[in-house]
RNA sequence: GCGGAUGUGGCGAAAUUGGUAGACGCACUAGACUUAGGAUCUAGCGGAGCGAUCCAUGGGGGUUCGAGUCCCUCCAUCCGCACCA
């Protein structure tokens, strides 16, 4: 029987589209644009497991049918290419990170294309070459170069701020600046010279080198963001992270956290997306309240968002880090206040994190005035009072705040009511709103308008103001790392300097060795030379964000030696129309990229101010481990004598499960340990040894990770198995009864060590592209997270083959004949059309995989082999399986690529029936099926419902209350 | 603790959005063909029962002629954030 033979033809169109560029984009077209872009790969050492390519192939599905509806596609691909591992490696090695990087991508654009994936492969960027972070360069620069206006709410150049300085100060100008910026007039300005003028200006620029206490990680040598950190480890490789004070460029991203907040809305993101992002930013409203410090000239400003509780304020609380402690601390308190300071500050945040629930603190000594009622509190130091959000001072209102309650209660402290009906509960904090009680002017009011009255209040008389807070920081953008891009800035009594722009790209020196330097210094401190018109250059290097915030720009226009992109170019293609990715980017990466975005666009280089208009996060596919099931061998000597060969037993998963449950009897427990020991004995014989088994269900019974590419169904290779590794060899298996080996299994994530990495590679040699990519489809819904499992994918694999026989016969004749279609026929393809419509615009790509199956087998059952119907069918099939596509499009006479033909329209009125089916039911349940026309009226068809034998034996001689017809549904009879 | 999601056969999952629950596929069972195979075809396949029929969508309650779908409540699992004043 001839069968399809897929790695020929796969093999043959991959090629055909290749030299024909069948999937270049144009960046002219009178069609409608349609932008649908993947995350693109960092391009590890280990190559592509089959979860990568889920969203590539969903994208790619998108993509192709958006050619055929006619769109102008484009369906870049590209790669990360600076990072972590490939340092490491180089470190280890004392390799250049560029040779490796470029192997790894090697080999990841041989899988990728192996899949048949419709890339613009002309338009690839590799963020490590100097023409592309040349603008990664660039882009950093107009940041440098940029304020934000929050009159213009925008960013701008910084040319326009000096206009201001000069002619009103910076007094009366609204920008995001530094809050330690000085105040200064026209005149001072005026006065200064550049070098201090430059060094005001660094308040102001969106990236400044600053003094920041940053999350340093030790063990990687480098800083991370705070979005790298996770429980107080690194996210890669989970090393401790310790808070440290480090000069570092930073960019001002909290000048965008309204507009990053605010715009939110219109994008098409999943909620829980969208809430992520909202959550990181933490947009919280309230005020600040100034309280005069007892016996000082100080005055302590105190963020809160219930200003409403003032008069519930029983203490304050500063942040241990907080500069005016050792001020505040009387000389009695000294010694504790010392001792408590330092604990805190050398706990790591790990630590701190570790225990959010033990309460401490320590009194200094002094006391603030509250300003509302001038009574005298006492102000304390604890550690759960952040240094970094709001001022690092809270004013403590045990009585609707649970942690200023717990200390409260810890340190007995006064607690004061404020809110009506928490007297008599166990704990006021689980009222937070209601009429306000013992509050001075605030009594009798609603505790949400007491918020504003107390804010007027406190704006009125002077000592606060409305204000709102973000829990999101201004990020850092230095890496003490080689593999990145070097910042084209340089030093010149200790202020940066741009490099000249015609000097980009900035590249990378070469260094001889690619770790840190002996004094500490980044390893870009071991480069000869680093220096610009004999100043030294920054030493650390862009983070790996930085690349990936604009690289879906560069796509558009990648050849541009000019411009990151040309602007009509960059307007023509506008806003990602479809973006997939993994979640776990919504707070890293979604967010820096939409910040970079919009600069781009305030300063008028690009037209869009989103970049990602819908945004589909697709679920991880997880591993799906196998274990075989190994006796602990136990003999007089030991368990561990070495000096004697141990034989390796390993028992079936039915056996472990009833031994496990005490399930087995009497004599299959015999059965087995004749069994083993029978095997044991030859084992035994041949090796001088004298193993046996005396029980088996004392037996320890240990699982082991077996290689899934040894099982299959569950069901182990035994043979395979014994030569997996040497000590296997003489294995002994014991089987179920009816002798196959069954293993266990558990979902994890795919990892080398573990033997569940399944390569993409394997399934394509064995199945071919087109199966894995209707597999991977069919697997389950595209966000969800879901384990791979092989087994299921022998389906597809006979679903293609079916198809196949649609065209061909059982001795590969062409068989595809011209006779008229029937109306049966039309039916089943237009249904289907419609379906694959619905379904790929909806993104439930994998019900589409099963109404494929569901059509080709009805034209199977009907001997279907008409092109009338054929061609059309190939064509809603390509998206996703278009090699097998391509070829049956072509045997049909065709000679352009199927890519370039058009979707077929559904035509509905083949899908209209004459009838309808009725299921009818009596009280809800389902009694009888009947058909009537469609166009009957309901009246007589309750007529002949009631009429008929069914119904009628179901009524049972009562008489129906109400019978209720809905069109094309059902019937229901109500007795 | 806060926020979000999910829960349907042995397994992956469908369900026209309130209308015949389990489509399609895997696995399994029986049969056919056979050059004996990891091929193909046919039939069966949630549970109980010979059957008519009854019971089933995490548990309990509610709305409705009718609930997997809507409401209340509890439980379980997963994912974010986590002292944010």
């Amino acid at each position: 029987m001839a069968e399809y033979n897929f790695r020929e033809v796969e093999k043959k169109w991959q090629k055909v589209w290749a030299d024909q560029h069948i999937y270049r984009a144009d960046n002219q077209s009178g069609k409608p644009k349609f932008y649908a872009l993947d995350m693109f790969p960092y391009p590890s050492g280990a190559g592509l497991h089959v979860g990568h390519p889920l969203g590539y192939i969903a994208s790619d599905i998108v993509s192709r049918y958006k050619r055929l509806k006619g769109f102008n596609v484009l369906h870049p691909i590209g790669f990360d290419s600076f990072g972590l591992p490939a340092e490491q490696y180089a470190i280890q090695t004392g390799q250049h990170p560029a040779i490796t990087t470029e192997q790894n991508i090697a080999r990841y654009k041989e899988q990728l294309k192996n899949i048949g994936f419709s890339f613009d492969w002309e338009r690839e960027v590799q963020t490590h070459t100097p023409v592309y972070y040349r603008w990664t360069q660039w882009i950093f620069m107009q940041l440098f170069n940029s304020w934000y206006n929050k009159e213009t709410d925008k960013a701008e150049p910084v040319e326009s701020l000096v206009a201001l300085f000069e002619a009103q100060g910076n007094e009366t100008v609204q920008a995001e600046c530094d809050d330690d910026t000085p105040l200064f007039s026209a005149g001072e300005w005026n006065s200064w010279s550049p070098e201090e003028q430059l060094k005001v200006l660094l308040h102001y620029r969106l990236t400044f080198p600053s003094e920041a206490v940053v999350n340093w990680c030790t063990a990687l040598g480098t800083v991370l963001a705070n979005d790298e950190v996770k429980d107080g480890v690194s996210e890669r490789g989970g090393h401790p992270v310790e808070r440290k004070k480090m000069k570092q460029w930073m960019m001002r991203i909290t000048a965008y956290a309204d507009r990053l907040l605010k715009n939110l809305q219109d994008l098409d993101w999943s909620e829980p997306m969208k809430d992520m992002q909202t959550n990181w930013i933490g947009k919280s409203f309230g005020c600040e309240l100034q309280f005069k410090v007892d016996k000082s000239d100080r005055v302590l400003t105190a963020f809160t968002t219930r200003p409403d509780t003032i008069y519930g304020v029983t203490f304050m609380v500063i942040a241990p880090e907080h500069e005016w402690i050792d001020e505040l601390t009387t000389p009695g308190q000294e010694p504790v206040v010392k001792e408590y300071v330092n604990a805190a500050v050398n706990r790591s945040e790990r630590e701190r994190q570790m225990d959010v629930k033990s309460v401490t603190g320590v009194f200094t000594g002094s006391y603030a005035i509250n300003p509302f009622n001038q009574e005298p509190i006492p102000i304390w130091v604890a550690d759960y009072v952040l240094a970094g959000y709001g001022t690092g001072v809270v004013m403590a209102v045990p009585s609707s705040d649970d942690r200023d309650y717990r200390f409260a209660k810890h340190f007995e402290l006064p607690v004061r009511l404020v809110i009506d009906g928490t007297q008599d509960m166990e704990d006021p904090t689980e009222k937070k709103h209601g009429i306000m009680i013992n509050s001075g002017i605030l009594d009798g009011m609603d505790s949400k308008k007491a918020v504003q009255k107390a804010i007027e209040h406190a704006e009125k008389e002077g000592f606060g103001k409305a204000k709102v807070n973000f829990k999101m920081r201004d990020a850092v953008f230095s890496r003490q790392r080689y593999w990145g891009e070097p910042v084209p800035a340089y030093f010149k009594d200790d202020l940066p300097y741009l490099i000249e722009e015609k000097e980009l790209p900035l590249e990378l020196p070469a260094i001889d060795q690619y770790r840190p330097t002996e004094t500490g210094e980044p390893p870009l401190g071991r480069a000869k030379d680093w220096t610009y018109k004999g100043y030294p250059i920054e030493l650390t290097t862009m983070p790996g964000w930085a690349a990936s915030s604009w690289y879906f720009l560069r796509y558009m226009d990648p050849g541009n030696d000019q411009a990151f992109a040309q602007k009509e170019v960059v307007d023509y293609w506008g806003q990602v129309d479809l973006y997939l990715g993994g979640t776990e980017h919504a707070t890293g990466h979604l967010l820096y990229s939409r910040f970079w975005n919009m600069f781009l666009f305030d300063r008028g280089w690009i037209g869009h101010e989103e970049p990602f208009k819908k945004l589909i996060n697709q679920g991880m596919i997880q591993g799906r481990s196998n274990f075989v099931y190994r006796v602990v061998m136990q003999d007089s000597a030991g368990e561990d004598n070495k000096t004697v060969k141990t034989p390796e037993v390993f028992l079936s998963k039915g056996i472990v499960d009833r031994i496990e449950k005490s399930n087995l009897t009497r004599a299959e427990k015999e059965i087995i340990e004749k069994l083993v020991n029978e095997r044991l004995g030859e084992f035994n014989a041949k090796n001088g040894t004298d193993w046996t088994i005396k029980s088996i269900d004392s037996a320890k019974i240990s699982p082991m990770h077996v290689d899934v590419s040894l099982v299959n169904n569950d069901v182990l290779d035994t043979e395979a198995f014994k030569n997996w590794r040497p000590e296997l060899n003489e294995a002994i298996i014991i089987p179920e009864a009816d002798q196959t080996y069954l293993c266990g299994y558990e979902i994890e994530k795919m990892s080398k060590s573990k033997y569940n990495v399944v390569n993409p590679d394997d399934i394509i040699d064995r199945y071919g592209a087109d199966t894995l990519r209707l597999y991977e489809m069919f697997l389950g819904p595209l966000e969800q997270f879901k384990p791979w499992n092989t087994n299921g994918i022998d389906g597809v694999f006979k679903f293609l083959r079916k198809l196949w026989h649609l065209f061909h016969s059982n001795e590969g004749e062409f068989i595809v004949t011209d006779d008229a279609p029937s109306p049966q026929e039309l039916k089943i393809l237009h249904k289907t059309i419609k379906k694959a419509q619905e379904d790929i615009e909806n993104y439930s790509f994998n019900t589409s995989v099963s109404e494929f199956m569901i059509c080709v087998n009805e034209l199977s059952a009907l001997k279907c082999h008409k092109r009338g119907i054929l061609q059309d069918l190939v064509v809603i099939i390509s998206p996703y399986a278009p090699h097998i596509a391509e070829e049956l499009w072509h045997k049909l006479g065709n000679t352009d690529s199927i890519t370039q033909t058009t979707f077929p329209e559904f035509n509905a009125s083949f899908l209209v029936e004459s009838e309808h089916e009725y299921p009818v039911s009596v009280n809800g349940k389902m009694r009888a099926k009947m058909s009537f026309p469609l166009d009957m009226p309901k009246d007589d068809i309750e007529k002949q419902v009631l009429a008929s034998e069914a119904i009628q034996k179901w009524l049972d001689g009562k008489s129906p209350k109400k019978v209720i017809v809905v069109p094309k549904k059902i019937v229901n009879v109500v007795v």
